[in-house]
DNA sequence: AATGAATGAGTTTTCATTCAT
DNA sequence: AATGAATGAAAACTCATTCAT
């Protein structure tokens, strides 16, 4: 079997366990549904992942690393607005392509074991952090609002996460443009128009 | 033993479980773990509560009727704005009062089993439904931006959500009323100045 | 349930264990195997042991320490020919006392596992040295033979440990004096009487 | 593949079986490190052994094999310490010049299976039996001293075996020669000299 | 003949729940 | 009511052996 059989039966597993962990979530998915689900023996997937804990870790991972690359830091001296979307615009369309791992991501990836749950949290600070650096940089050229820049960023990341989350288990179909406006206009104007 | 005692007896082992529950969540949480913090015996447990589902959907229910019942309708025909602080003000309030329960249904509520899944699933969407009425009644008033009054929902779901996880989790001291605040600046401005 | 039943129960077991042990050897010794013999369910194995390899340690570290207290140095001053029978002649008594552990530990204890495996070693070097040592004493004052102490001790403690595994396997029933006799004759003089 | 091909690469697969059987133990060596060790693959293995235990059996059974061939027994009526310092060099020459064979028959070869267990022990009882006989065959002559015969021969083969387990688990160098002599010495004088 | 991916039976281990005292 | 020892179903995981290529 050449190298490319095995890494497309890896793929295959890989596959079909998301689709498991997507359905179950992380504790009702067992070994056995997995491999029922991809056709294997139980061995097989020992073969390809060291436990269940490794398969879950590798698709969460993958997704982590594309949304990680994809967020570009907003350069101030060129326009800002077309920046933000963009950056809004990529991380929605990875999270959208693979709307298993997205909710998996959202909520099955936290409470699997300490040390996950701690690079998890580390992922989401990075976030975090390089976006309230972001609105800090904002905040200096009076194009973000004044007030806690890491309040505003955790409200941005909450409100990101909430609506994908939903998108993704409701199977919403909007089109991926409407949702970016949506949001780049709800972080920009806020939504009420009182006092 | 009396029924004061009975009910004390409960009260005790339900709090020392959502202690043990918010330090190691849901699946990690033995009963072991819990009796041992309680301080009685595996057997008397049982003799107050069905079982560990039951236990959790207890704690977590009580601080969903709790949240469910403080929040009131907007009424647009008086001033709007210190209607929408006042419930958020009291939302937070109900949640930061009992820190290891928020942080339990932020973190772990979702995946113990489906008919809990779903029982939580609707208080979101309850509370959601709400929020997307009013805005709906806004936006006729003129008073919210116009807009998928549904993504506004879970928008705004979601940053309340995180935030309050953030303050949880990391023990911030923020005082209530800033958070209040820094949150309505938030739907009320967005943060963005920007074309 | 008293303490008591408790220690009860643990030797009850302990020594169901021994037994299975001793008819199957370490590897083919189920877990199975002993609960069904001690007629207790799976689990409450696992409450009194740590695991397989625990229990099996417990047998062979509690004769092995019985055995490392019951042999004294040979004081020389004093007559030497009986203080060595009495040695062997309590070594003999402990071991044939329970014949399931003496079998274990003289034809399963090796292999176990690394760790074990050294422990054993350590205690056979243990008593080889302090019987080397008792032979050089003897060399200097002329009551045991020229030749390498170290080699006598451990054809001394091969003899021993033959002829004990022996007389559990095949279940003699020599007397132990007689026992201690022959092979104190063994040492003394050797069987061969040419040139 | 010519015959002495096929016969090459089953001694290849056999001598590095070997290696790994005295260095893990028949339970923690696995097929893995064996095929591993020996540069061909899972399958190929099987092409040349039954099984795990075929090919255990078959490296224990050459050297019990040759053991068992160079075992003369004794002429009375030519003079005998030659003989049997003759015996005992050819067997102590046999276990010396394959070394990991005889740590492996002297430490795992029991409790692999029960039929196996019966081979092996019947092969001591034969090698003991022989013993027996000749030492009886000495005592009517009057060359071995009056005892047991069996006791006397169990005790010779413990010796035999503790001696050489030691010499190849801890890489002794040893001259051949020596440990014949000390051991010849041994046999014939004992080694203690009092009362 | 050789390969090495695939298999699945066999074991260990955990832990929520029960039940005799 | 309270206790905590006992239970056993449910999972994970290993590894000798098979078999398609």
């Amino acid at each position: 079997m050449a190298v490319r059989d095995k890494a497309a039966r890896r793929l295959q597993i890989l596959s079909h366990a998301r689709e498991v962990f997507a359905k179950r979530g992380y504790h009702a998915a067992k070994i056995e549904d997995i491999v029922l689900a991809a056709g294997v023996a139980r061995g097989t997937f020992y073969l390809y992942f060291e436990d269940k804990r490794a398969i879950f870790e590798e698709i969460v991972d993958r997704t982590l690393a594309r949304v990680g690359m994809t967020i570009l830091r907003v350069d101030v001296t060129r326009p800002v607005a077309e920046q933000v979307r963009e950056n809004m615009r990529r991380i929605i369309s990875i999270l959208l392509e693979d709307r298993a791992t997205t909710k998996i991501m959202l909520s099955d990836a936290l409470g699997i074991d300490p040390a996950f749950d701690r690079k998890l949290q580390s992922f989401y600070d990075e976030v975090a952090n390089l976006l309230e650096q972001s609105l800090r940089d904002g905040q200096e050229l009076g194009i973000v609002a004044q007030g806690d820049a890491k309040v505003y960023a955790y409200l941005t990341l909450g409100a990101l996460k909430e609506l994908l989350y939903q998108v993704v288990v409701r199977e919403w179909e909007h089109p991926e443009e409407q949702i970016v406006e949506e949001m780049f206009a709800f972080f920009r104007n806020g939504f009420l128009r009182i006092d």
